[in-house]
Order: C-alpha cells, then structure tokens, then sequence
DNA sequence: GAGACGTGGGG
DNA sequence: TCCCCAAGTCT
C-alpha cells in the first residue's frame, strides 16, 4: 500500500496575483480551448474510465503520440470489466511502443482491484482514487474533475511551465521544494465553478500557447500578469532541469532464427522493457555495464565466448547452431542511459521435440505466416527490438 | 529522496 | 548529431 498523497494547507497568495486568473483560463479554454481530444466527449459527464486510461498513456508522453493507441487500445478493451478479464500479455501487447511499460501493469492491476474491491467503479473522492497503482496525486485529481465534476488540483508538466512563467518562479519545478510551491499555488488557484474547464484550460494553456519553445503571449489571457512576459525571460523559465551524466551501456542479442521463426523471451516485470519480448540477451542478469567495443573491426568479429553461447541456447531449445552473423549495431537513448545493442543473427535448425520452456517464444518473421500462428508483428516488443526485426533481411 | 522507467519530436 | 523534455509514479 502506497503512502497518501500529501495534503498541503492552501497558501495564502499575494495580494492581487491571482485577481481573475481562474476566470480569464476558463473562458480562453471556452473559446479556444481543445474540445475535440478523442477522450473528450462534450455534452455529458465523462466515462471515469475513458478519463483514467487517457490520463495514464498521456503521462510523460505527448498527445499526438497518445492517440492512436488510446483508439487502438479502447477498441479492444471498451470497459473496465473488459480490460480487468483480459490477460496482461493482451495488455502489453497494445501498449507496446508508448514506453514507460509500469503503467500498463498498473493499469491493468488497478483495474483488476476496481473490479475485486470497488464493484468495478472508481471511488468518487480524488485522495481515494490515489490510492489506487499507477495513479499519484495529479492523475487522481484529473480523473476526479473531468469523471466525477470534483474540486481538485492537478499538477502536470503543463501546469508547472505555466505558473513558473507566470508567477517567476526559479529552480528546477521537479524538486521536492519547488513542487510544494507549486502544489499550494494549484491548490489556491482553485476556483470554485466551473473546475473542469479550468483544468483543461490551465493544460490545453501550456500544450498550445505556453508551449516551451516560442510561447506565443499575444494569444494568451493570461499575458498581463505574467512575470515572465513582462521581463522577457520566457526562456529562462521553467528553469531547466540540472544537467546528470549519462551512462552508457551495452548488451547483446542472440537472435535464433530457423529460418521462418525467431526465438524470443519473456522480461522479467521489473526494470527495463518489463514483461514485454525480447530475444535472449548474451549477459544473464540484465544489461551489461562494459563499453561498446572501441572499433569496427571488433564489432565485426565473434568471439569464442559468442560462439559458445549462442550454441548452448540453441540446443537447450531443441536446435543446432549452423552459422553466425553481426547485425548492423543500434543505438538507443533512454532518459537515464544510453545503451548500444549488438545483435548476433544465429541460424539454426528446426527446433525439433523438445517442449518449449515456459517464457520462451518461437514467433514467425512474416506478417503473412499461418495465421494461427504467432507472428512478430503482433507481438509485445520494445520499438528498438521492433525495429531490429523490422531491418532484417529474409 | 534520488533514481528508475521509454519513446518520439523539436530546435 | 545532439540536447532537451513531454498530461508522473514508484521504490
């Protein structure tokens, strides 16, 4: 069970800073705001659970990235009931791509906890709703005014770059001192009708005008009493977030194909690309911390090591090895390290007998194979790996 | 409380 | 190519 969200006092705001700031964003939202969002319905009260699915995929990740998948994914999962049944490989499966895999195993895990502790709805109550994984303070108070009409404060990316600029406030707004800040401010801001179109209004303010390239002040409401307007320094805030060095990685993929088929393997839930589908990586115990090989001509050749290795798994799945291959290298860029992929093409035989493991996929190259037969295409695979398959030659 | 956790796009 | 970061939460 995680904590309770903070419950912050409201913070008494400077004389005057806030005369109409609530009334000037829902009336720009009224006329200018985003009405169209797929999530969006505008006539009645929104489908709590339609609210919560598009606030988890728009965590962390943009709206014209988010779309398509919300379609795709409440295509297939209409309801919560319906996604509560579904198996989690089905639910991994339509996240695939959006990254930040957690959520999706929080999503279906809170869904499941709907159905079994809360008659399949979500508690009406914005502190209960946080109690819930994968939803934190703000995605609580979202899913609270747009599912339920509440009185909540949301705090998102949107929201900060927002008051940063508005009410000049410096420091990095992801640390813990500048957050409370902001978390009293939202809190204070609140006003007392018409919270929804106040919500979306402060978000569709930082996605379209208040944006962090060129803010375009001339078409905000917000423009007389901005800070940041009047001292020109819409460049300087939100200030940036301190700079971390980088780390760098490299892991190896062996990549068994019988010709028809690759040789693929459940995650472990936890750390990168959890339960989704990747081929067997060189190095047991996750990604390794050695640099990636300092020339071409060692990338280009395979060591004895290799060799030994890719024969071992494929005879522990019912396979001999027959000749090996570098891939092209990949390199891809994660928030907090950068990891270079070497993958090793394994030609082997047919598997013959053998039983496959529990966790261990053989999955067909072609989109065209036999349909009952499980294909890449539709498989539960991070983008690089994707991609790798996606490059490689018949 | 700092670090882990993905991916794609803009400048 | 490289840097920055976008509708955050969990441990």
């Amino acid at each position: 069970m995680k904590p309770p969200s903070a419950r912050l006092p409201t913070a008494p705001l400077p004389a005057g800073v806030d005369a109409g700031f609530a009334e000037r964003v829902i009336d720009w939202q009224r006329q200018h705001g985003r009405h169209d969002l797929p999530w969006q319905q505008r006539d009645s009260a929104r489908d709590p659970y339609r609210v919560w699915l598009s606030e988890i995929m728009l965590q962390q990740t943009q709206v014209a990235t988010v779309i398509p998948y919300y379609l795709r994914f409440l295509a297939r999962f209409p309801t919560l009931d319906a996604l509560a049944a579904a198996p989690l490989g089905d639910v991994l499966e339509h996240w695939a791509g959006l990254g930040y895999y957690a959520r999706a195993r929080n999503l279906h895990r809170c869904a499941q906890t709907l159905v079994a502790e809360h008659n399949g709805r979500f508690p009406p109550a914005a502190e209960r709703i946080a109690e819930l994984p994968g939803i934190g303070r703000s995605t609580a108070a979202a899913i609270a005014v747009f599912g339920f009409g509440e009185r909540a404060a949301i705090l998102d990316g949107n929201v900060k770059r927002v008051f940063a600029r508005h009410f000049g406030i410096e420091g990095f707004t992801g640390s813990p001192a500048i957050e409370r800040r902001l978390w009293a401010l939202a809190e204070a801001l609140l006003p007392t009708q018409g919270v929804d179109a106040y919500t979306q209004g402060l978000m569709d303010l930082g996605a379209t005008l208040c944006t962090r390239g060129q803010a375009r002040c001339n078409d905000c409401p917000l423009a007389a009493g901005c800070v940041a307007r009047r001292e020109q320094r819409q460049a300087e805030l939100p200030s940036p977030r301190p700079k971390k060095h980088v780390p760098e990685r490299q892991t190896t993929f062996l990549i068994l194909d019988d010709g028809a088929r690759v040789l693929l393997e459940r995650r472990p839930a936890s750390g990168i690309w959890g339960g989704l589908l990747a081929p067997p990586e060189l190095v047991s115990g996750g990604l390794d911390d050695s640099a990636p090989p300092a020339t071409d001509l060692e990338a280009a050749a395979i060591s004895d090591a290799e060799r030994t290795a890719a024969s071992a798994l494929a005879r522990r799945h019912g396979c001999r090895l027959r000749q090996m291959e570098v891939l092209p290298a990949l390199t891809h860029v994660f928030s907090h390290f950068r990891l270079h992929i070497r993958a090793l093409r394994c030609h082997v035989t047919a598997p013959g007998g053998g039983i496959a493991e529990d966790g261990w996929y053989w999955l067909a190259r072609s989109a065209h194979a036999h349909t009952a037969e499980a294909t890449l295409a539709r498989a539960a695979l991070p983008a690089p790996i994707r991609r790798l398959f996606s490059a490689l030659p018949d």
